[in-house]
RNA sequence: CGGCGAUUAGCGCAGUUUGGUAGCGCACUUGGUUUGGGUCCAAGGGGUCGCAGGUUCGAAUCCUGCAUCGCCGACCA
């Protein structure tokens, strides 16, 4: 590709809504620009690294056994109704009403779609097992959209489905798939880990994440120093503590703290050190069998966060969890927020291992504006269930029994699960088994962010220059950049020979054809992060030498004309 | 859904306090100049100042409403 007869759009400016790096090096390396909040128009060399993703995804799904196909954005109600996900799934799925006034929604996930071709389609046990795939346009109306593409209302999704007739075959395909995606992130030479995750409202019981390690990731994830394991912080176990509870030395006593309704304010104006201390959180309980919902007390160390997922999977607490609104805890407590705590609650409390082990410890006094020093276990609160309910930190026990945990923040790129039964039960999908009697399909899904992982890479591959892609993703593999071609004779016969060659050796090259300074072409090829650049220079031609350069080491090497296209394709094919 | 902020040329911004015919830099066009890391000079093109209403002789500027975009929060009491 000539620049000349190309967009690069590079921008030397930096847009103001753009906040992490790679949705800035996205819109200055001219890859995408934004059409509305969360929808996105790809450029060019921004769809090239969208379809270099895609072109590794393909290849491996294909490897593993996976046939691909195509189905429909939109997708009829009925369908979704027909798995309960229609009332469910909430705002996010985005709704449509055609002319004639039918309900549609636009396709967040497919599984309702997948579960009613295989219902139509597959009739016998002997095309099982199945796995089929797409990689196709999804729709998700976030609450709110950020970082560019990594969370875009619309984006480019691969999603696989496998079909079974037992536990063990599912459990087979889950294997092989889970090694498919790591062979794709090592491909694309991404840094990531799997984690074990929850299934959240796609449902199923075992399920794996894989994130790409960044900063600026949504995810927290834990592993082990001392092991492979490795969860979702949502999903990490807190193993109970080993050490037992101290005797009560001190007597239960009431202090005034007009001004201090969190644990920080309770450190910096009274000196409460935060795991001295306990913070109470009321949320509503399980529904009785009137619909009645209680409340409930939560109660964690002060420096400890509470998890939700734990949290609304306890039997006395409602799912999902929804904190008690103030109203409802000054009616039945007395207090507001601030100043709760475990000592004389008349509702079900319930109490993280790790505060469960503290003696002598502070909490609120269920009064306004006071706390309660001294306060002990089983003296001074008698009714109370000790469960692990709070999010694991730094240093904490591997829940595998090997080494500590250590906490890493993650881009989630991909997320498979077992789902069993989930869609075919609702959805009445089965086929006739060997004994000639209709067996329920069992089955598992499997996705990956494919334009995520665009902006994903972008955030592990970047400097002050720009984007430096991994050779897979890479929009162009090489750049010849002449300079000052067109004051030049010899450059321009030169440089059209060398980028004919390339290209006939089947080289992704852009040639910079453009009347610009050096400097401006050099520093566009940086940030547009091509691996490496010919420079074709009057300087080196008395030589009979021309210049690579190497984006992600930055070395350059000098070249004989001769040999050029010989030594650069040798160089590019051993990576 | 709650709080905060923004909206002026393709991009980044000033002008709004104190109302008086709309500016700067980059980008773009033309000519010249320069040429191994975002040259310099000159001349140009491009804007119903987010939208609607109001106040006023006069509104980018003041008032009201709406829309869009962004940030933070929406469990840590």
């Amino acid at each position: 590709m000539r620049t000349s007869q190309y967009i690069l759009a590079t921008l030397k400016e930096t847009p103001s809504d753009a906040e992490i790096i790679s949705h800035q090096l996205m819109l200055r390396a001219g890859m995408i620009r934004k059409l509305a909040s969360g929808l996105y128009t790809w450029l060019p060399s921004g769809l090239k690294v969208l379809r270099n993703v895609e072109k590794v995804v393909r290849e491996e799904m294909d490897k593993a056994g996976a046939i691909e196909m195509l189905m429909p954005v939109i997708q009829p109600a009925d369908l979704w109704q027909e798995s309960g996900r229609w009332d469910q799934f909430g705002p996010e799925l985005l709704r449509i009403s055609d002319r004639n006034n039918r309900p549609f929604a636009l396709g967040p996930t497919h599984e309702e779609v997948i579960t009613d071709f295989v219902r139509k389609e597959i009739n016998s046990y002997k095309q099982l097992p199945i796995t089929l795939y797409q990689v196709q346009t999804k729709v998700r109306d976030e609450v709110r959209p950020r970082f560019g593409v990594m969370r875009a209302r619309e984006f480019t999704m691969k999603d696989a489905y496998s079909f079974h007739l037992s536990e063990d075959c599912l459990s087979a395909t889950y294997e092989r798939m889970h090694q498919a995606y790591c062979n794709i992130f090592e491909r694309l030479g991404l840094d990531y880990r799997p984690v074990i995750a929850d299934t959240g409202s796609i449902g199923g019981s075992v399920s794996h994440e894989f994130h790409v390690l960044a900063e600026s990731g949504e995810d927290a994830i834990a592993f082990s120093d001392g092991s492979d394991y490795a969860a979702n912080i949502e999903k990490a176990e807190a193993l109970a503590p080993t050490e037992t509870r101290a005797e009560a030395s001190k007597t239960l006593n009431t202090f005034a703290t007009p001004e201090a309704s969190t644990i920080e304010q309770l450190k910096a104006k009274h000196g409460v050190k935060p795991h001295r201390g306990v913070k109470t959180i009321i949320v509503y309980g399980a529904a009785d069998e009137n619909e009645q919902r209680g409340l409930v007390a939560l109660v964690v160390r002060g420096d400890h966060s509470l998890n939700e997922l734990k949290a609304q999977a306890h039997e006395l607490v409602h799912s999902p969890l929804e904190l008690a609104k103030e109203a409802d805890i000054i009616a039945a407590i007395g207090a507001k927020p601030g100043s709760l705590g475990p000592v004389g609650l008349n509702i079900p409390v319930i109490v993280d291992h790790s505060a469960a082990i503290m003696a002598d410890f502070v909490a609120g006094a269920n009064k306004d504006g006071e706390h309660y020093s001294g306060v002990n276990w089983d003296r001074d609160v008698t009714d109370f269930t000790v469960a692990d309910i709070r999010n694991v930190v730094e240093g904490d026990p591997s829940p595998c029994g090997k080494g500590v945990l250590q906490i890493m923040r993650g881009v989630e790129v991909g997320h498979i699960f077992q789902l069993g039964t989930k869609y075919s039960e609702s959805m009445n999908a089965g086929v006739l088994g060997e004994n000639g009697k209709n067996q329920m399909l069992t089955m598992g899904c499997y996705g990956i962010g494919v334009s995520r992982i665009v902006a994903a890479a972008i955030e592990q591959n970047n400097d002050d220059y720009g984007i430096k892609w991994p050779t897979a993703l890479a929009p162009f593999t090489l750049a010849i950049v002449p300079m000052n071609m067109h004051k030049s004779h010899r450059i321009p016969d030169i440089a059209d020979k060398l980028y004919n060659e390339f290209k006939a050796a089947g080289i992704d090259v852009l040639f910079d054809d453009r009347k610009e300074r050096p400097g401006v072409m050099f520093n566009d090829m940086e940030l547009l992060g091509v691996p490496y650049t010919l420079v074709i220079g009057e300087r080196n031609l008395d030589n009979n030498q021309v210049e690579l350069k190497n984006r992600r080491t930055g070395k350059k090497l000098m070249l004989d004309i001769d040999q050029a296209v010989t030594e650069i394709c040798n160089a590019i094919n051993a990576n």
